[in-house]
DNA sequence: TACCAGACTTGATTCAGGTCAATGTGATGG
DNA sequence: CCATCACATTGACCTGAATCAAGTCTGGTA
């Protein structure tokens, strides 16, 4: 029988997860981490692999706890809208009723704990604070979605690269504009344009004016500099 | 001293509500509306009066109890989003950490319900389920943001115009899209527009295109009757 | 070291929807 | 009953981003 089994090493994997510090996990005390292990398990999904199908039936909740995600949305032809990045900490299947309201899959490898309604239902009876953090966390993404239905209506081409590139930043631990800013992009111009509602030759003409206006330099291209952040971020709320 | 202060009409400003049938408020029992009741006070807003500014301190929620209003977002420069249109029974307010993230402003004139926080709060430490009715309220405002993104991002005009109408019979206590269904249209055109992403003379120029392939009949400005439901809801959904 | 495949960039052209400019309409009030 | 005003519609034209079509770069592999 493998030690990965006993109690202590339950608590340890919620005690090590990004999720315990960053995500919905945080509002459990230490003596009850595992409960919450209890009621989870860890996947692995590999690079492109889908692991939310939209409109299927919303039976989890997910914590990213390491790589990336992608959430997108389908039309029936196939045009695609992404509606969000996730990273390790965020927490998914808020948008759901009974079935899921977006599609997900991983962007280069990702690790989840996933919750099944059920278990988190026992959770949220057992630490009503848990409850709350759902609310808090719902709330925090309604908020980011209304600077995004803008971005969308309302945007120009220039304007909605520039606002990618700011959103990138305050993702860092740092998020200083008045310093140039190293960026790491580690999803394709595809994913870039369906984020944006765009297409892959205008952010990829756009980063290139950039380029040209010394706005950035292009390391490669998974990692960008934002060389004047303070004049992007002019750009991005259209004051240019 | 006027009876309107009496317990009996407190409890009955609640019991009468549309929000007790349709809101947050549903989850709470009738012995204890008193309650609620106290913690919340009426408002009435006139046409086009803004109650929520944008950025301003989030010191309240809101239940819409009569009439309509608009939810927008604003760039520097005015260029406007408008994120939502809430009726009777809508919550507002979710999408707020400490500040708001949007304005709001009557449509036509409208009477609201409004809880403090810190009144909000006492209520969900005396009634859990409210906490998760909250919850389920922003889950459910999720999954429209999302479908609404992608209507902005990826939908053409012509999509955005039928997804609208669409929309506007699900609306409706009896969403039946096989036979004509006779619409109001509350907003201006100028709403409208700013809805879908679009500018009004776009607006006008589709719906006056689908008058002429017969798709629906303009009896007024505000009153449009969809006369093949399915063919809109098919062109919505980008099938045509 | 050269080849290849996939991802990205760049250029030429097109077109959906925006902008600018009349014109129409219907509610209000003198 | 007409004038006014705000809103909506319609038309002519323009433009920003999409589409179509070559290139180019990169990393893997043989």
């Amino acid at each position: 029988m493998s030690a990965s089994h006993t109690p202590e090493d339950v608590h340890d994997r919620c005690a090590h997860c990004v999720g315990r510090r960053l995500s919905v996990c945080s509002s459990i005390d230490d003596c009850d981490l595992a409960i919450l292990a209890n009621e989870s398990s860890r996947m692995t999904v590999s690079d492109g692999r889908s692991f939310i199908e939209e409109g299927a039936p919303a039976n989890d909740f997910f914590v990213v706890t390491g790589g990336r995600v992608k959430l997108f949305t389908l039309l029936p032809d196939g045009r695609r809208q992404i509606t969000g990045f996730a990273k390790g900490g965020d927490f998914l299947g808020l948008a759901a009723s009974t079935s899921y309201a977006f599609g997900a899959e991983a962007l280069g490898g990702a690790t989840l704990c996933r919750f099944p309604h059920a278990g988190m239902q026992r959770l949220t009876e057992r630490f009503p604070s848990l409850e709350h953090r759902l609310r808090e966390e719902a709330s925090r993404e309604l908020a980011l979605m209304q600077a995004r239905m803008t971005l969308l209506g309302r945007k120009t081409a220039r304007e909605r690269v520039a606002t990618f590139l700011i959103e990138r930043c305050q993702n860092l631990e740092k998020p200083d504009l008045s310093h140039p800013v190293e960026l790491d992009l580690p999803m394709p111009r595809t994913d870039i344009a369906d984020y944006l509602g765009l297409t892959i030759e205008t952010v990829s003409r756009i980063l290139s004016a950039f380029k040209k206006e010394k706005l950035i330099s292009i390391r490669s291209i998974t990692h960008i500099t934002l060389l004047m952040p303070e004049r992007i971020s002019t750009i991005a709320e259209g004051m240019e």
